[in-house]
DNA sequence: AATTTGACCAACCGCCTTGCT
DNA sequence: AAGCAAGGCGGTTGGTCAAAT
């Protein structure tokens, strides 16, 4: 990154974006594409700081955003996600093609919680609120609503897990031990957030796309083998045939 | 009709990471 | 290696609008 020389600075506009300055940013992108934030409110006209053109862009501007609300399916997935790696929602919005991590956020803090809290879901840990009357032994983890409690979606067969796999082991309300895998694409450094990270056609792309399907939240009770390459890659090895649902949450009503 | 409530959305803030000088 | 600026990200705030009271 080079710098940015120094001066005297306007003080930048705030504020609610107006239908000029919108086509003032879209029309400058278009004609150069994305350049350094900082330079493009100078080039473009526009008297706002970098950060937030990048913001009004990404969020807002960009073309391929979808403006329609979110789908049951695309609610079921953000939940999910949200109980595998939390407030991460750069990655969960990495999974919803058009759609922002503010958009995610937003939905997110805005309604999903409230659902949630209203089924007796904690929305942060995705545990049911201690309370006697509402605990019967039931499942209560929110998995995609097309997934049957007790079905196992999954086809039986061997999956190798790269060493971006992200495990995590939580206790359900009957003291079962179970894991969770969240299987990561290997982003590259130079790779944007929000890329479909399946482009690559790698095993790693494929892995990923099972977990976008949203038919991919398995138990791990079942022990699983570790190898190292010779490159020095550790890859775990598990049989899928050994892994089962835990159960499923009741719709929202 | 006026007020309140809830849902949704846009924008800003502050912190952290990255990369250049 | 240190300092700095830019970019990225999650948290939060505030505005708008529609439905409910």
């Amino acid at each position: 990154m080079s710098k940015a020389p120094r001066g005297p600075r306007k003080p930048a506009t705030r504020g609610p974006w107006s239908t000029e300055e919108d086509a003032k940013l879209t029309n400058h992108i278009a004609k150069h594409g994305l350049g350094r934030w900082s330079d493009i409110p100078r080039l473009a006209g526009i008297e706002r700081g970098g950060k937030s053109c990048r913001l009004r862009w990404l969020n807002y501007l960009r073309p391929d955003l979808k403006r329609a609300a979110l789908s049951q399916e695309e609610e079921d997935l953000i939940i999910q996600l949200h109980s595998i790696i939390g407030n991460s929602w750069t990655l969960i919005a990495a999974c919803l093609p058009g759609r922002t991590d503010n958009g995610v956020k937003n939905f997110w803090n805005a309604s999903i919680k409230h659902k949630l809290r209203r089924r007796g879901i904690d929305p942060d840990t995705h545990e049911p609120v201690v309370d006697e009357g509402s605990r019967n032994g039931d499942a209560q983890y929110i998995l995609p609503s097309h997934l049957e409690a007790g079905s196992n979606a999954c086809s039986h067969g061997a999956l190798t897990l790269p060493d971006s796999i992200t495990r995590y082991v939580d206790t359900d309300p009957l003291q079962l031990q179970h894991g969770v895998v969240l299987v990561q694409p290997a982003v590259s450094s130079s790779s944007t957030v929000g890329s479909d990270p399946s482009g690559s056609g790698s095993d790693t792309g494929e892995q990923w796309n099972n977990l976008v399907d949203g038919s991919q939240l398995f138990d791990l009770t079942e022990s699983s083998t570790t190898t190292t390459t010779k490159s020095g890659t550790t890859n775990h090895a598990c049989s899928i045939a050994d892994w089962k649902l835990v159960g499923a949450a009741p719709r929202v009503p």
